[in-house]
DNA sequence: CGCCCCGTTGAGGGAGCTCAAAACGAGTGG
DNA sequence: CCACTCGTTTTGAGCTCCCTCAACGGGGCG
């Protein structure tokens, strides 16, 4: 079942959007594309649901979760404007993704996509290299969980927010603290916690509970490989 | 720099193993491969390493680790007789990949590999869905590592050791407590209780610390999802 | 202005970690 | 076949980091 979202069918915007992605290397990609808006809080799709579509980031940003039975939750990734979401083993997402904020993305057939990558080999290897890319995002979150504390974790995550989405050493975090506590296998509590005591520490300063500015970064990166 | 490790140059053995992977596909691809041989603990190659090959296990079983700057380590995924390691979004290896026990795998040159993938489609697009079911186990790996209790986690992690190596319901694990802590994110007694536990719980038999029977798999499958 | 959601801060408790010792099992040599 | 060794696993006891529960504060919006 697809979500309902405002749709609009209309060629690709010439965005100021970047890199990692199909649709820069490759205009053919572009006529595929159909521009969708979500509101806050919004579903761009449900667990469960068929994963017909492939989609990149245009603006806003998008949150990936997965509940357990009795509710807990845990947030996959974060995506940002020009992330690629949707690749998938099955037939089906096996996660949600839900708009943290007013988010734009560009929809694409995922068996055009598809189709259209068995004759331009091009295509075919830029998806397969977003799948790598993925994997070893994947690979340095499972070490976070597995074996970072919480101070470290928060480091690390405002490390990578500032690379991914960073103006200089300010950084901007569109979504909640629950979020990110559901992404870093935290609490909520423990990530205020922790903020705080980057904040102590002189590492970081706090603008606002959304903005944040990095004072100390090899100290962060210390905190976050731990040594 | 490459791994001393006992090499076979030869045809591809005929063994009797699955499933999942290229060479089973492809004729062509087997010709690529050579046979190497590991002795227990022994690398195939180490985090850095340049990555110009990928495996694939043919008996035995694989760890990878990737270490924190301080000695925590964490181990990432097990891989056995089947499975294809190797893939990464960069010229380097990411993480070390260690022989459990003694260990045969094939090697393929990640070039030749690649060049072909780019003339059989059909090469192509089974590499594609191994990233992709790589990532899709990962995911499930991080809502483990980020909310599940220790004996969820052994739960799980005993359930998906039975699908993929099991006999029946019989599970050999030739890992060690270690190894498998290591990998959920737990100390090796906790690893060690949690096994106490669901064996009290008449969830699974013990028969050896490296042998288990599955009991009742209801309780098990519960247990894993959380409700 | 007042409400509500979100974030912060505090106090107490608990799941899992640390440290330590004992039990076990596989391999080795007499 | 037994004695010994060495690494692994189990079990115990105490501690710590993070979670839970609760109260308070602040900013945005009706």
């Amino acid at each position: 079942m697809q979500t309902i979202a405002a749709v609009r069918t209309s060629p690709f915007p010439s965005s100021g959007v970047d890199s990692r992605l199909p649709g820069d290397d490759l205009g053919t990609l572009d006529r595929l594309g159909t521009v969708v808006t979500l509101r806050r809080e919004q579903p761009l799709f449900r667990e469960g649901d068929r994963a017909d579509f492939y989609f990149k980031v245009i603006s806003g940003a998008l949150r990936t979760c997965k509940l357990l039975a009795d509710g807990r939750r845990h947030v996959g990734e974060f995506f940002l404007p020009g992330d690629f979401i949707g690749l998938t083993a099955t037939s089906d997402y096996i996660f949600a993704a839900e708009a943290v904020s007013e988010t734009v993305v560009v929809r694409y057939s995922r068996r055009s996509v598809d189709a259209l990558a068995l004759q331009e080999p091009r295509l075919g290897r830029r998806l397969f290299a977003i799948a790598c890319e993925s994997l070893s995002v994947a690979q340095h979150q499972m070490v976070l969980l597995g074996r970072k504390t919480a101070e470290e974790r928060i480091a690390s995550f405002v490390l990578d927010m500032a690379e991914r989405g960073g103006d200089g050493d300010g950084i901007t975090l569109p979504m909640t603290r629950t979020d990110i506590g559901d992404h870093l296998g935290l609490t909520m509590e423990t990530v205020s916690r922790a903020f705080a005591q980057l904040k102590r520490e002189g590492v970081i300063e706090l603008k606002s509970t959304h903005n944040i500015v990095i004072r100390d970064r090899d100290a962060l990166a210390d905190l976050a490989d731990a040594g």
